[in-house]
DNA sequence: TTCGTAACGGTTGAA
DNA sequence: TTTTCAACCGTTACG
């Protein structure tokens, strides 16, 4: 956390260490691959190394978002209380029942699926220290409090994981098919764009820069370093972690050094149709002002909206079933051998530079 | 020179 | 409240 400004890479660009580029350089990569630049020139140009533009492009070709995934937090439980039930059922009906043989009722009887079943441990831990406790003292079970079929959560084939809000898990890294949910939304920001619009990805910096808060005045109005970011936290937006995992990277990016004000040269504001300037890049002077750290993205503009084109569309998933691996899963992340899918609607001029 | 990716050090957030 | 762990990130270096 003491890189609060940003470090600076090999190509001049700033970066903080560990948190995504903003969506608007993730964007811009985009949309110059779009344009049939070069993933090397695209490097170069936006001062990011070209291992980022390809994995950028590499998501974005295989799913058809720009946004990284939802960082930090854990995997999805799968010893919900729903399972936890269940797992007492099959105990009490069955008090020498095996844990493998728990999980292979809960398979069976369709309370989970192969993608969210419990291991055997994870059954046994239960058993010992859930159930297990609940049956103590007097036998194994609480004295019949619970019926032997009670209805319990009805099983909803929907559910997955216990995350709230209308989020998907983050299955990134799941097989291709994460289960009975829809992949459609699998490890997307699930309220994209709605809740957090692409004007949260694009247009705050211009919103920041028209309310005044550049220019003098983001000292106050957003405070450089990371920890002074006040909302900008995991409960802040309950219903959108990966909203926030997708916003946050502009929300955090504080980075003041003037590396990066090299986007603004090489990626005029001009250079965006001016359905995407509206309420966007509103500021005729460029993107960035030469000298000016990165803006930090958020939540501080919800009023500004992007009515250009397809833009949301580089920000949806292309296709279903998110299964963008990072290199611990093998990274079997597509070939940029079509790395100019079409965004359309994003027919954005070549840069001026 | 270009590109893909493993390794690395870092951040984040749920448990 | 703190710690742990497993997600993710972008950069770097290598082939």
């Amino acid at each position: 956390m003491e890189h609060t400004y940003g470090e600076v890479n090999q190509l001049g660009g700033v970066f903080v260490n560990g948190r995504p580029l903003p969506n608007a350089i993730r964007l811009r990569i985009v949309e110059l691959a779009q344009l049939g630049i070069r993933p090397c020139d695209i490097s170069r140009q936006l001062r990011v190394s070209h291992g980022c533009v390809s994995k950028i492009l590499a998501r974005y070709n295989e799913t058809g978002s720009i946004l990284p995934g939802a960082i930090g937090g854990s995997k999805p439980r799968v010893t919900t209380p729903n399972v936890v039930k269940h797992i007492r059922d099959y105990k009490q009906g069955d008090p020498g029942i095996f844990a493998w043989e728990i999980r292979d009722r809960l398979l069976a009887d369709g309370v989970c699926d192969k993608y969210n079943v419990p291991s055997v441990s994870s059954i046994s831990r239960i058993l010992r220290n859930k159930i297990g406790s609940l049956s103590q003292p007097g036998g194994p079970y609480d004295g019949g409090k619970q019926p032997p079929t009670q209805p319990a959560l009805p099983y909803n084939p929907l559910y997955q994981y216990p995350y709230p809000g209308p989020m998907a898990p983050p299955a990134a890294k799941m097989s291709a098919h994460p289960g009975p949910v829809p992949a459609a939304h699998v490890g997307l920001p699930r309220s994209w764009p709605s809740a957090h619009s692409v004007s949260n990805i694009l247009g705050i910096r211009t919103f920041v820069e028209q309310t005044g808060a550049l220019g003098g005045t983001e000292g106050s109005a957003y405070p450089p370093k990371m920890e002074d970011w006040p909302g900008v936290n995991r409960t802040a937006f309950p219903s959108a972690q990966a909203d926030k995992a997708a916003v946050e990277g502009d929300i955090k990016y504080p980075q003041p050094a003037p590396g990066l004000s090299s986007v603004g040269s090489f990626l005029p504001a001009c250079a965006y149709p001016p359905g995407n300037q509206h309420g966007v890049y509103g500021a005729p002077g460029g993107y960035i002002p030469p000298g000016h750290p990165w803006q930090p993205q958020g939540h501080h503009g919800p009023g500004v909206t992007v009515h250009g084109g397809d833009l949301a569309s580089a920000m949806a998933f292309k296709q279903p079933g998110r299964e963008v691996t990072d290199r611990k899963a093998g990274s079997p992340v597509g070939k940029s051998s079509d790395p100019l899918s079409p965004i359309h609607g994003l027919s954005i001029p070549a840069s001026s530079s």
